[in-house]
DNA sequence: AAATAAAACTACAACGTTTTCGTGTTAATA
DNA sequence: TATTAACACGAAAACGTTGTAGTTTTATTT
């Protein structure tokens, strides 16, 4: 366990000042060619790397982002965390993860820890419970703070920082419309309660594409499954809820679920009461996860490219980081697209 | 845009020195119960928190621990992430996470940047790549520098530091055995090529089974399954694998597959030409991940507790950290169970 | 050869903490 | 009352860098 070299070390060894030896690394014009290449050869023969710590301090800037993100146990949440990794990593940046479980206090708590100069920026998509209680202190602080933030997928509109998100209205009306060209007159939506503005925009678009069609809404095949338990846990209460579907409405023909979760477990409950999908029922789920490729059938699915999500959220970051401004926000909208296998027709 | 509250500040404004601030909030000995109160509870008037950079720069460690993972649109080790960041949050600490991509250089680039004082530990799981090659030197040297490292899951024997891993042949003893009390005769067992520790250790437990029920190995029934592609993105090529199995050996009557894609494509295609399961044909897969949950009929599966695994790797970890020892490494294994689901009879 | 300009290098402060070693008060002891 | 011990606080160095403002050396001009 040999002690780390330092640029102390390098100049003792060398017999320049720690300054020359600093400034050579850099290739300053300060240091003549000769001597800067002296120091670096030493510096790679004895095997330097400066010190992040230091340099963090010193620079005022850390060259770590901060990502907060709900849950990690999930697909999409996944892809985007990758897509933030791989651009990070390019641009020399590290990634410090925190999970709030949804909840409100867990996302302070991490917020607290990166906020105390650790990070240069934060990615973040806010927990269930902070949207229910709509308490965004944290948020505005570290905003205060000048640490800029990017929100993805789960957004607050009157926040004021930049935003990614995907077309959350229009996925699902070309989803719904796709299920009413192919034949399709009573369609249910499978979504979650209105707090969540994933879910609001999502029944939203149900509700253009029915309109655009002439379809009259009927209330009664909007399910809003109560997403307060952690489904990994609780598959039973969400079966349940959408037999329960099945049980009152009759011959639905299309399903529109903004989940991958509730679609899949639609399709097999479904199949389960001898309904044959996709000849007497259509159904489009949301996120092209492993569950909707492996289904079977395979289900039908708006793709929300989450490691795009994830790149652009991270490129929007860095740039703000790096040039400091800190008007002119931008919401940036991912297109969605519309994955078409063996649960539609 | 205010700026940060250093101790300074609160020195300037209480009249009295860094030091005294620096101790007081401490709780120093050297510091009056008075004054003490007064420090603190201006400290917490105008929202001071302490700056982490520039205490890890003085105190030599920085309350981060690093993460590398082969891959994180994965379900298990996503888990451990999970289980990693919840005992690292209890215990004050962050974690910094790096994406392998199965690449050995991605690795190394991973490790370079968080070996240059970012981190105190490592928590790792290597590359596929990195295995094939047994290329580790990367390791040795950040273990030369006195960086404890926390293998898991994907581990080389030879390496000495700590590990923590499942008991793999164990567990894939108890799925084999339970096949066979379940009256299978013919089971095949689909694995990876044998440089991946973990596929090589479940064959072994194959084996093993097999000999202790009296039942002669017959090579053809182990397919080493060719996983250099990742099958997200190459589904067809891994289909292929196993229908060729089907194909080449008839009537196979139970399957043992290392992971759950491989166990639940395997019941798929053995659907598709007609095969019963579990009436005809039992599997038993290996994780308890989304795939096996919601397939259908549900996956029986040899559940690895990768959330336990995170925590007792951070727990072995941050106290190799803070005891500072370096010697005694231990390997922790973690016990795996069956889960009994529909595709077992 | 003296004056000046350019080039090459160095001292030092700073980033925000922690900690060692003092130093000045006050209280306790002889 | 003089001596000592305990207490409360402060100065300064240190962690490993970077960058400004010198200072010294060398080269150029007159």
């Amino acid at each position: 366990m040999k002690k780390r070299i330092t640029i102390k070390d390098l100049a003792r060894e060398l017999d320049v000042s720690v300054s020359t030896v600093s400034k050579a690394l850099r290739d300053s014009s300060d240091i003549s060619k000769e001597t800067i290449n002296k120091i670096k050869a030493f510096a790679k023969q004895v095997n330097y790397k400066p010190n992040y710590i230091a340099q963090s301090l010193k620079n005022q800037k850390t060259k770590t982002i901060g990502v907060i993100v709900p849950d990690i146990v999930h697909h999409f949440f996944t892809k985007v965390i990758k897509g933030i990794e791989n651009h990070a990593n390019r641009k020399g940046y590290n990634i410090l993860i925190g999970l709030s479980n949804e909840s409100l206090s867990n996302e302070i708590v991490n917020m607290e820890m990166f906020t105390n100069g650790s990070i240069d920026g934060l990615i973040i998509s806010i927990s269930r419970e902070t949207m229910q209680k709509q308490n965004y202190n944290h948020i505005y602080e570290t905003l205060n703070q000048g640490i800029p933030i990017v929100m993805f997928d789960r957004i607050i509109d009157k926040i004021s920082c930049d935003k990614v998100t995907i077309d959350d209205k229009k996925g699902t009306q070309n989803a719904v419309n796709k299920l009413i060209q192919n034949g399709a007159k009573k369609i249910a939506i499978i979504t979650t309660k209105d707090y969540m503005s994933v879910g609001k925009l999502r029944t939203e678009g149900y509700k253009i594409a029915l309109k655009q069609n002439n379809i009259e809404l009927d209330k009664n095949l909007i399910i809003e499954v109560d997403d307060d338990l952690l489904y990994e846990d609780h598959l039973e209460s969400l079966e349940f809820q959408i037999q329960k579907m099945f049980n009152n409405i009759p011959r639905i023909d299309g399903i529109f679920a903004v989940n991958e979760l509730f679609a899949s477990v639609a399709m097999k409950i479904a199949k389960n009461i001898g309904i044959d999908v996709p000849h007497d029922l259509q159904i489009i789920g949301f996120t092209d996860g492993i569950l909707s490729r492996h289904a079977s059938p395979p289900l039908s699915t708006v793709n929300q490219h989450g490691e795009s999500m994830g790149e652009k959220a991270t490129s929007i970051l860095i740039d703000r980081i790096e040039n400091k401004s800190t008007d002119n926000f931008q919401t940036h909208i991912i297109q969605t697209d519309l994955i078409l296998r063996d649960s539609t027709k």
